[in-house]
DNA sequence: CGGAGATACTTGATTTTGTCAACTATTTAT
DNA sequence: ATAAATAGTTGACAAAATCAAGTATCTCCG
């Protein structure tokens, strides 16, 4: 620990940092607040699958960074409360994209607005501390390739 | 979507790539290079004990955001493994506070030499923009206040 | 002092997550 | 045309998580 590089340190420093308030941010999920019955795992699914655009299984085994059998399940139980559907692509008959049905892309609108909301610990950081963080973390996830 | 404010929008947008990040970062974990034999959760808890600072279960529990009857599991699978003992509390014996054991604390560091080594995506960060991110997450998590 | 209620942890039942290996169907590449 | 790769599913199972109920201990108040 005394031997670690300062980068090192600021590296490993910001890993703890973000397991944290991954896991301090659960508590602020609307899946705790009754409404909704969805566990944290399934709102990030809902969150990741934009209206419009429908996401093959593959992609988001790949976004979770899990097996794809995962996957499956996880789709079958947010299907099975009807928020969400396969659709077989017509290209690649392997593939199945995922598709919000109606009601599922209301839950999902609802879930942005509850956590964009006041009180919770990323509204209080200052407009440009939230914007530089949106920055930094895109460079990180490196979104600009997709 | 289209009826959010400006900082609402930042602020939805900072937790769908925070959440992105957490799990993208898995497939970097050292649990999933087979030299441990530990899930991520596992690495987690073994980050939160520090070596000579006992940590009662309940704050364990507090900050996992989980319930306490999951600390118990997740203490147990770690104490069959020998990284971690449970100590009775001298002053309240109701609290068990939980020690790295040798063993438990090679591991960790061995852990966090990994974690800050890695080609992980937060090593392609410029020096500022880390430190830049240490300090916002530390606002975001709130450390300051322990 | 003594009991009421709160707190720390455990246990047992149950669901959800997650992994792996094996399988089907389809596509790609040789 | 065949072989290899890819997308998804299934089944078996371990790990993670929740809830309700229970034990032990502590705190506080009359």
């Amino acid at each position: 620990m005394a031997a670690m590089h300062r980068s090192e340190h600021d590296a490993c420093r910001a890993w703890q940092l973000l397991m944290k308030f991954f896991f301090a941010q659960r508590e602020h999920l609307p899946s705790s607040e009754g409404e909704f019955d969805l566990s944290p795992i399934q709102c990030h699914v809902l969150h990741l699958i934009e209206p419009g655009r429908p996401l093959p299984m593959s992609r988001l085994a790949e976004t979770l960074s899990c097996d794809a059998s995962n996957v499956t399940g996880l789709v079958d139980r947010l299907e099975s409360r009807g928020l969400v559907r396969r659709q077989p692509s017509p290209e690649d008959r392997r593939v199945k994209a995922l598709q919000l049905t109606p009601r599922g892309a209301r839950m999902r609108a609802q879930l942005l607005r509850r956590m964009a909301r006041r009180s919770l610990p990323l509204s209080r950081l200052s407009r440009d501390k939230r914007r530089t963080l949106v920055k930094i973390l895109e460079a990180l996830v490196d979104e600009g390739s997709i």
